[in-house]
DNA sequence: CGAGGTGTTGAAAGTGCTCAAATGGCGTGG
DNA sequence: CCACGCCATTTGAGCACTTTCAACACCTCG
């Protein structure tokens, strides 16, 4: 097991990705978040001014459930899991975010300011380091900043909501497919639809839920009641009607699956 | 299937239960609910003048997901269960709340503001309505607001991430385990404790994500195998130790689950 | 080439679900 | 007060799905 990084002190800090006032090392991901938006240009300085890019490595634990929280992070480019792990060592996966998404937001009204869960970077990532104290201080003066993670909050719950309908209703095939309807774009090209996976099928089989033998059996099964050609981690869709039908038959409907992604 | 109530003319408003200026009418829940903490008392009224309550019985929809959102909705006494149901009758229960707590929030955020799932009372409950364009107006210029709801929200997630841990790395009997544990008063008298299940082993089985057949396997499971006593909806448990080892041996441990309450 | 990680496949064992039927409590109407 | 019907709960049996354990194929990287 590595021990959790020290972002405050991390050597992988170069000076050129020290986030400054103006220039190009500033990243535009503050200025472009939805989180941010609305938000003074003021405020917006002051947390480019204290915030830095850091790179992190393929497996490093960005922080652990019950670790104290200095920061919070968005993600610059890169994969980011977030799950809470048992004492026998098997985790719920609980998030997988990406480019421009927020994490470690739950430390902002735990008990005490520590991370509920612990994040992994599953891939080489960069990520804004903002400092916790920093965005508490704005939190309580800038209402924009409070509508922002208002809008932030309301979207995982519910991406949870729908997790949960998903556990709750459906089998692991379905589960699966409703995820690859997700990842579709939603104007499709008329015909063929090519879904690329985005990342390793065992970390897959988790976010959803189920062990990697019942992810390789569903998409095999998957694979064979809607014929889907399935090349590693490129999925091609014949007939996206029937896929929707398959995986969502069973939905609540209010919601496709389709509309649903994960916001900022 | 009943028809939505329409509570902007439910005839079930007596005009004594208007809320009112200053009396007796108006509810105690506004001032002391966390959610309106910190807000000045100038909104503290303007809600109170706007707000209604409203008895709804046992069985009653409250508003249906995908209805459009006139109002959110207040406990003030009793139980309302928050699903998504499927076409084909099956549902999955996302909460149960009860006194005190916020309800149909999930409209602030919604595209187009509409409800994302079905509130039904479960017992005879009344309701502190709450208009849904007042409240957004109010959200927009009150900070304190927002940071409330920002509490609130975030202690939705909090549970919500624990019971997806829970679904995906507990089975039945340890589900109940954990949820018996929660019912607990957090000082607890040394020897016996008794719990009281707070409504139905069918929607308790609902909520849990398991059916009631599961349900009642799974309690006289835990029963035998650890000594509980159980009388109609009365639960004995000598060994609370032993308890809380059988549930929550198998949780993160970031959150004893006893820490975990559903907040307002 | 060998090592390790990733993904697939097979067989056996759980676990929870479905369907069906019995039990028991509770309120209503007689 | 009792019989009845309704509903919640329990119990049984069989089945479907998922997990577990084991083995193997495949790929990449050193």
């Amino acid at each position: 097991m590595e021990p959790t990084l020290d972002l405050h002190q991390s050597k992988g800090i170069a000076p050129a990705q020290r986030a400054t006032l103006g220039g190009e090392g500033v990243p535009a991901l503050l200025r472009t978040l939805p989180l941010m938006n609305g938000l003074p240009d003021t405020v917006k300085l002051a947390f480019a001014a204290h915030c830095q890019l850091v790179p992190v490595k393929r497996g490093d634990v960005i922080f652990a459930g019950g670790d104290k929280a200095r920061n919070l992070y968005i993600i610059n480019r890169g994969w980011v899991k977030i799950a809470r792990e048992t004492l026998d060592g098997s985790e719920a996966v609980l998030d997988v975010f990406c480019d421009g998404q927020l994490f470690g937001e739950q430390a902002v009204f735990s008990e005490g300011h520590v991370y509920t869960a612990t994040a992994t970077a599953v891939d080489d990532t960069v990520l804004l380091v903002l400092p916790l104290p920093l965005f508490l201080t704005h939190l309580q003066k800038e209402p924009a900043l409070a509508l922002g993670l208002l809008r932030t909050l309301a979207g995982r719950q519910r991406l949870r909501d729908m997790e949960l309908e998903s556990r709750t209703l459906k089998n692991a095939p379905q589960r699966i497919g409703c995820f690859l309807l997700r990842l579709c774009p939603l104007v499709q090209p008329a015909g063929e639809v090519v879904i690329h996976l985005p990342y390793d099928k065992t970390l897959l089989a988790g976010q959803m839920g189920m062990q990697p033998e019942t992810f390789s059996r569903a998409l095999s099964r998957l694979k064979s009641d809607l014929a889907l050609g399935i090349k590693g981690s490129s999925i091609t869709v014949s007939d996206m009607r029937a896929l929707r039908q398959y995986a969502c038959g069973g939905c609540s409907g209010t919601y496709p699956c389709q509309e649903l992604r994960a916001g900022s």
